[in-house]
DNA sequence: TTAAGTGCAAAATCTTTGCAAATGT
DNA sequence: ACATTTGCAAAGATTTTGCACTTAA
């Protein structure tokens, strides 16, 4: 998805343009795969300060810019929003699929069936995930 | 599910049966919807060590007298597990519905249509969420 | 220039671990 | 009696907050 450049996605959401948001940006263009806030200080660790990293990505998801999943441990990890996410509401209703070999977590264009709900029960949104082995270990 | 009673879960599990115990599964008992740690503390509080209370919810986890579900915050919470779970494999796999204006998270016996997986990825386990209104809230 | 963003220190949570005392079988 | 379980204290881990300094616009 979006192969925008950091530059235009910081301006378009009004936020500065500073060296610690482009290494969070371009760190997340590299994966295709979900990271968590230690991953990503891990990598980056060195040039960022662990609270500033938090900082970042939320304020990346209040923008969209990001969008958050929860991988099987309830820890958080952030994705790319794909282009149709706007501020506040996103679009994630793809099925996110945690690895369990290589722990990643892929953001898979797939469409989920509709859930017939109990009545009584209004769903506004589902999310599904599942969880299994990755094209790379399977 | 299983009104079996608190004596006959732990002896049946090969777990002493003690007050803590006891007063965790009248509490699930109690609900017809899972709880987190920290609502359990709240409840038992007075009467339970924080550290027992997080013992004994992971023995009873491992054991497959629970079932652990992340909320939207990523908060575990646990429900009773259905009959026909054993240790080591739950069979959890019905709807989580949680309740945005209630926050209570139900476990609704819905049946989750398959989703097909893009090549590659085999998916041993699939969880489906919903979040919105339940019924008595809405 | 000045509002927004960063970095450090410190607080607030949340969860786990070690060990002595208490308890169930 | 003895292994299990509990309670307390303390350590770890994770996330948030306050505030002075820095930087992009």
């Amino acid at each position: 998805m979006s192969s925008v450049n950091p530059d235009e996605v910081l301006k378009s959401h009004g936020l500065k343009n500073t060296k610690q948001r482009q290494l969070v940006l371009e760190e997340l263009a590299k994966m295709n795969s979900a990271v968590s806030q230690p991953e990503l200080e891990k990598t980056l660790g060195k040039e960022m300060d662990r609270v500033t990293l938090y900082r970042i990505l939320s304020t990346f998801e209040e923008k969209g810019i990001v969008h958050s999943i929860l991988d099987l441990n309830g820890t958080t990890n952030y994705a790319s929003c794909s282009a149709s996410c706007t501020e506040g509401h996103h679009h994630d209703e793809h099925l996110h699929f945690n690895c369990t070999n290589c722990l990643k977590i892929y953001c898979l264009d797939v469409k989920i069936p509709n859930v017939k709900m109990p009545s009584g029960f209004k769903a506004v949104h589902v999310d599904t995930t599942a969880s299994g082995l990755c094209n790379n270990c399977s």
